[in-house]
DNA sequence: CGAGGGTTTGAAGTGCATCAAATAGTGTGG
DNA sequence: CCACACTATTTGATGCACTTCAAACCCTCG
């Protein structure tokens, strides 16, 4: 079990098996009779990779938490182009918008990998969202945070090239103090951060052969070394109107 | 005064000279007495063009609503490189998110046309959260209908070539049913709405031509006019995800 | 009228996409 | 354990969309 309470974006890469959901911080302002109850209801599923969870323009009836693998949410146009929204793994939330609104599935759902997903239904918490006032406003928080996070995400597709998109990817993961290093695997294939972050893979592979030049990370397989993060900072955060470190994420993993 | 419980992005097009605080939908499920009471604390301040009105990383202390003019809200780099994210007119508000929660402001705030621009003190709606469940419920409302947006938005920067993307562009202006075309102005300058649209100045003025070209409309200045209004969707629509017309978009323009 | 932006047009450069093909890695059945 | 099939990843070559730099044009407003 990971707590999530703590958790950032390096749960993603040390890939927990199981999380537990009255852990999530959304639930934080939850009594006990409540988490109870969200365990009766809210079902439990193992999922194959492939396996869609939702279409785009489906009434939403379900929040959903990963307690493992691997979810894509993604648009697709009428001839079949892709937009990538995100790659969601352990411990993250989807679809908070209809925890407190009728609404239509802005995007299709996809498990990329294998692993078992929660979900919610949303009578339960639009309930509670009438009961408890503070888990309205923790709500609020979420959705608020994916805002922030899309801003960031927008601003990031105009103004860093595909090697700078990298760097800051990496950047989160590892969720460093200045100068520390580590090392990481990346949550997943490397097709899909790519498609992450908007990019092709031959884009991708040359990209992260250009970031290994200017900053000197150690790349083998899936698996990265940082001797100084400060170099992959001075290289992608000159592109960023935020300053390292990051302080746009500190809510939740939530989406 | 223009009634934003009706507002569209028609208004954009229309340039209202005052807009009504009291008729944003925000305040919909407010009591009369909470409307006076705004009226009475909310400053009411005159713009001129090239005045800031917030920075980033201040703190943010106020909620504001646009009666008039034009406010462009951006992102800036170390070495002076804007993202712009939005320019918003006459009815639209900004720093929604200060409304229930101690943040700092996410970009800059600088008013491109002089007009009046309202500022709410956050306290008295932070009160009204506590106080009132559907206004909250508004908030909510609100702030995901940003969220939805901005998803939009990012789907449009990755799928939409630059021509499209103006092309979408004129389809919210317009918000007419198929088939019927119409006239408008731009909202504001055509430097702006390319910085808006995330493009050069350059680029815009091929796109637009190019727009033309494909689609058959009427440019004069910032005049456009538009027989049929299909040409622009199958033209523009075809690299989005969403069908014409467009149905994201449904609860105000606020931001 | 003339100064100063906004807008357009031209020419050249850049970054990423695309197409094609080679190589590495992974899982399968024999 | 190996050979095969299949996928992921890398590398090369080329093309396209947008940017950048430069200059002309146009419009507005003092």
């Amino acid at each position: 079990m990971v707590n999530l309470m703590h958790g950032n974006l390096n749960a993603q890469s040390s890939q927990p098996d199981k999380v537990d959901i009255y852990l999530h911080p959304l639930f934080k302002h939850c009594d006990d009779n409540f988490i109870k109850t969200l365990g009766t209801i809210s079902r439990k599923i193992t999922c194959e990779k492939g396996q869609t969870l939702l279409f785009r323009g489906d009434k939403a009836v379900f929040f959903y938490l990963i307690r493992s693998g691997c979810v894509k949410l993604y648009r697709e146009t009428i001839d079949g182009t892709l937009a990538v929204v995100d790659i969601l793994t352990a411990g993250q939330v989807f679809c908070e918008i209809s925890i407190f609104e009728k609404c239509h599935h802005p995007y299709n759902a996809e498990v990329v990998e294998a692993g078992e997903v929660i979900m919610i239904p949303v009578e339960l918490l639009q309930e509670e969202i009438k009961n408890n006032h503070q888990f309205a406003l923790d709500v609020l928080r979420l959705v608020a945070n994916h805002c922030r996070q899309q801003e960031r995400e927008l601003e990031h597709r105009s103004l860093q090239n595909a090697a700078q998109r990298i760097g800051c990817f990496f950047l989160r993961l590892l969720n460093r103090r200045e100068g520390e290093g580590g090392t990481f695997h990346l949550p997943y294939d490397k097709m899909l951060v790519a498609s992450r972050l908007g990019m092709q893979p031959e884009t991708f592979s040359r990209a992260l052969a250009k970031l290994k030049k200017e900053t000197g990370i150690h790349i083998k397989g899936s698996k990265i070394k940082v001797d100084n993060i400060s170099n992959i900072a001075k290289y992608t955060c000159s592109a960023c109107s935020s300053e390292f470190p990051c302080k746009d994420l500190d809510f939740s993993k939530g989406r």
